[in-house]
Parts: C-alpha cells; sequence; structure tokens
DNA sequence: TGTACATCAGTGAACGCGCGTTCACTGATGTAC
DNA sequence: TGTACATCAGTGAACGCGCGTTCACTGATGTAC
C-alpha cells in the first residue's frame, strides 16, 4: 500500500500552505504583478530558495494560489446562497451577490483565477459535481431551464451578465469601488434583466 | 498665436507614433507582461533610452497605448453598426459582435483598455459625445429606455452581458477561443437575452 | 534502547537577466540676424 | 544668401534593482538494524 506521507513534519510545518497564504495576502494588499516567488517566501518568512522546493516555479504557485482562490470563491456564493432567500429568484440574486462580494473584497485574486492561461480550473470544475463553483450556478440556473433546452445557454447569460458587471465595477467604470456598502446602486436594476430568463421557473 | 509645432520635423519623424504602434503589435503577438519601454524601443528601431523623451515612463507608454486602442474599439464597433441591419435590435446585436470581434482579435489590448487604473478613459469617454465608445453604446440603447426612466440600467445590463461573455470567452471557459469562425455557438442564444430589454422599443 | 545512516526541507551566496533611469554626448533641425 | 547659435530628439554606456535559478551546505527528522 502507498502511504500518505506526513507533509506536516519536516522544519516549516507546512510550508506550501503558509507560501500559498502569503501570496494571497501579498495579491491583496499589492496586486497581481507583486505576487513573486522571492516576495512571497520573505512574507512566510523562509529564505527566497526554499519555495522551490514546493512549486514549479512562479507560474506554479500562481496555479496553487488560484486553485485555493477559487475553494474560497466557491464557498462565498454557497454562504451568500444560505442568508438569503430560498425561491429559485432568490437563489440567482444571492449567487450573483456573493459572486460581487467576492471580487470587491479579493480583486487582484479575483483576477487572477479568471486569469490562469486556459482555464484548467475551470475546465476541471466544470465537470465535477454540484459542489464545485460551476455546479453552484448551474443548480441556480436548472429551475429556469425550459424543458429541452440547453442548460448552457441560460447558465452563461447568468455568467456573463455577473461577471460583466464585476469586471466592470473593479475597473471603476461605475465610479470608486468602495461607492456604498452595497457596492452600487447599479447592481439590483441591473440584474432584475435575469428575471426575464427562461420566462417563468419550469417548477413551482 | 499660438503655432502648431510640426512634430514630425526631427530625427525619426513620428516616433510617439512609431512606439505607440510598436507597443500594440508586442501586446498582440507577446501578451501584457511584455510591453516594455525597452522593447517598444527595440522594435521602433531607436534605442532604448529614446521613449522618455515621448512619455512618462512605462505607465504614461501604456495610458497612450490604452488611448490607441480604445479608439480602434469603438471604430470597429461603428464597422459593425454599420454592416449589419438598421432596426434598433441589429444595432445592438452588431455593436455586440463588434465588441467580441475586435477582443478576439486583440486580447491583450482590450486587456489594456479595461485595466488602465481607475479608467480615466473610461471617464472622460462617457462625458463626449455620441462619436465616443461609450456614445455608440448609449444610442443604440436609447430605443429601448422606458420614459422617465434611468437609460444608464439598460446601457449596463448590455455592458454587462456583452462584457462578461466576451471576458469567458477569452478566458478560454467555453474551450479554446478559435473555436469556430464564429467565434462561438453560444454568442447568439446568450444575447438574445436582450430582447427582454425594457419591452419593446420605446419609437418604431 | 541506542547507534548509524538516509532523506530532504530550508539556507545563503552567487549568477545572469531584463528592467527603468541617468547622463554626458552628438548631430540634425530651426531660427535670429 | 550666409553664418552663428539654440533647441532637442536620439545615442550608448553605466547604474542599481528585483527577479528566478543554481548549488554546495546544514541540520532536523525518520528509519534500519
Amino acid at each position: 500500500m502507498v502511504e500518505v506521507k506526513d507533509k506536516k513534519s519536516h522544519h516549516h510545518g507546512d510550508l506550501r500552505a503558509a507560501l500559498i497564504q502569503s501570496g494571497i495576502e501579498i495579491l491583496t494588499e499589492s496586486g497581481l504583478d507583486s505576487l513573486t516567488l522571492r516576495r512571497c517566501a520573505a512574507r512566510a518568512g523562509v529564505s527566497h530558495a526554499a519555495p522551490a522546493h514546493h512549486f514549479d516555479g512562479v507560474a506554479g504557485l500562481r496555479g496553487a494560489i488560484a486553485k485555493e482562490g477559487f475553494d474560497r470563491f466557491r464557498q462565498t456564493m454557497l454562504k451568500a446562497r444560505a442568508a438569503g432567500g430560498q425561491s429559485p429568484e432568490a437563489h440567482i440574486r444571492s449567487i450573483c451577490r456573493g459572486y460581487l462580494d467576492f471580487a470587491v473584497e479579493n480583486p487582484a485574486l479575483f483576477a487572477l483565477i479568471f486569469s490562469c492561461g486556459p482555464m484548467a480550473q475551470f475546465e476541471e470544475d466544470m465537470k465535477a459535481g454540484d459542489a464545485s463553483a460551476y455546479g453552484v450556478l448551474r443548480q441556480a440556473c436548472a429551475p429556469f431551464v425550459p424543458p429541452g433546452a440547453d442548460p448552457r445557454i441560460i447558465e452563461t447569460q447568468v455568467w456573463s451578465l455577473i461577471h460583466g458587471f464585476t469586471h466592470l465595477f473593479l475597473a471603476g467604470t461605475f465610479g470608486p469601488a468602495n461607492a456604498t456598502p452595497d457596492h452600487h446602486a447599479l447592481f439590483a436594476p441591473v440584474m432584475s434583466l435575469l428575471q426575464k430568463i427562461g420566462g417563468e421557473p419550469a417548477t413551482g
């Protein structure tokens, strides 16, 4: 049998996780361009050569951070869904709210998630179950998909709308990104377009 | 009277424009991270110290490239509008098509346009007339704005949808970005959501 | 329980790289007279 | 028309910077016996 090695047994404890956390903090504080192996190492309190034992270059580190960020992104949406109403319409609204919230609180991490090459992370995720980030969206859209229709159409409509709004918001198109606690007065009216997807929910 | 100085009278001719063009080519060929003063200078055939006479650092160069890219972006949408149908619905469809086309053909330039800090470029543009990029969108949306409604709602709905779809498309979320000559089979059905904005056009 | 050894995470010095910037300069252009 | 001068775009060498990477090493941990 292959034994699971105890990764916490050596000097640092769990340097790999510490470097990922350091990387996320650097992203939040200083933006995408500041994410380097040397800075992550310094923040984690190790020498600059140490990360080479854990990641395949800066690309490997970015990938690992994207994976962790992706998981936090998913969790933010799940929390938002749980905290909101339970109707199909409320589910979609809440998830979009969580989507925007995550991006506003972690703009550089959000950008990193969506900039890791040809979306290997997403392809993996889209094939995964309902607990995946894309699965959360799929579940929320399902009640609105007309019988026999391709669910990807409505899923992509919802995803495009919230993704575009979020990007424009982060880019400052609607004014400073910290405008209101409600993020921006345009959010609710813009999202109201989704009241029109697929007519009424397919089931009560 | 203030005379307009002839900028073409010195050694190079118009190094400033040449550097901007070189920068756009570098963006297209090698991506955002490859855009440096030294590479632009090399591509334009001048020494690496020459750009300092024309731009305030790499930020100044990026800004100038964004401005030029923004203008090409606008022109692509105008051409798409002219080439398509003349109904209000066709105008919106054509503009969105041009939006996606530009991004697919110039992904790094598209990214640069939307990543230049707090969108000074856009703020300027949004205040400009109907010939501006935002003006093109505003004009196209106008027939769908119900009397008394805030036009920014519909404008932001359309903009968010096409912007999000474009970003997801470029990120490879729907598969390789060169999938079909028609870009992707999801484009038309996803954009059909816009048939629902503001009910019917306000005027015939 | 104790000893010898293998493993390997982390160290710290050194390397070459491309970057932006500085600076004295060159030499073509434009202008004053 | 011709001469002297001012301007300034572009040159090329030099600088310091942070980066990723290499490499011999150290020393704690885990294991074989």
